[in-house]
DNA sequence: CAATATTGCTATCTTACATAGCAATCAGAA
DNA sequence: TTCTGATTGCTATGTAAGATAGCAATATTG
């Protein structure tokens, strides 16, 4: 069917490339924890931010846009629809800030995307040795503060 | 009362998590390599084209949107505007497949995009120790081919 | 040969993310 | 205090990657 070079071979001058790793690995990692959290009825951002809410009663959901790299445009409907899910409630600190809080049952819907991104995770993580796997985070860590502002990209 | 956590106090519950350090790793990386490649004129899909076909003359474009997990719809108006840049020439090999090659500009092209994408790496593995570059290697390749089908995601 | 699969392609939809701008509000300097 | 500039949430809109549907021509296979 397929003619001269296979397709191993054919990727063989980007297999090395660390950059093209990064991306292939974080796609397929996005993809599982996309299945897996729509059982949930979430998506990988929606369930970020519920663990994030959690974690921190009454943060200020520009600070939460900040930390994940979703800028205000985008991250105004996002809130607004956690809200209409009856996920989490908004609750204006002054002026202008809105503090996040999770309802009862977005404290139950981050208890269920906690214990699918544990699963999610533990999955990938024994496909490697411990060595590689601290190694792993001690790597992705580095590279994801080397910014120029100290500030994120894209969540 | 909750005070207004610090941004790194925020973002505690989700540095721990492999995917979620993989897709800020990966976006830090797209965007260096993004820039450099838009000095030469090239995005990084464009450039990983030029380098996988200047590795492999004649290879056939299906084969190619395959190894990159680019979709045939998408694979053809991108063939056609680095053919229309001059940069790599489509030619019959039976009455459906196209070989791909690069013309001279194209593998000028390439040698450049080869030169950015060498330094771009070398920038953040300069940032590991070399026991981590090592490991992140193994353990990318190990998450990235962890496919149902084998078959690989979008590039 | 007939049935099926493959290839390249066009058109179109969806979705993530970015830009622009607005009204309200807050904060700091004069 | 008052003026100025920055911040926050928001709407509307643009852009670009990727996915889906379907077509015509051709190749492959039973």
């Amino acid at each position: 069917m397929t003619k001269s070079p296979t397709l191993e071979a054919l990727q063989a001058p980007l297999v090395s490339r660390l950059g093209y790793l990064l991306r292939r690995a974080s796609t397929v990692m996005m993809a599982d924890l996309g299945e897996r959290l729509a059982v949930v009825g979430l998506r990988p951002v929606e369930a970020t931010i519920l663990i994030l809410v959690g974690a921190h009663p009454g943060c200020i959901q520009s600070d939460v846009g900040r930390v994940l790299g979703i800028k205000r445009a985008n991250m105004a409907p996002l809130i607004s629809a956690l809200a209409a899910k009856g996920l989490l409630e908004k609750s204006p600190v002054d002026g202008r800030s809105l503090a996040l809080t999770l309802t009862p049952s977005g404290e139950a819907a981050k208890v269920e995307a906690e214990a699918v991104m544990d699963a999610h995770e533990a999955r990938f993580e024994a496909m490697l040795a411990s060595r590689d796997a601290a190694s792993l985070r001690t790597a992705l860590a580095l590279i994801s503060w080397d910014t120029a502002d100290g500030q994120m990209g894209p969540a």
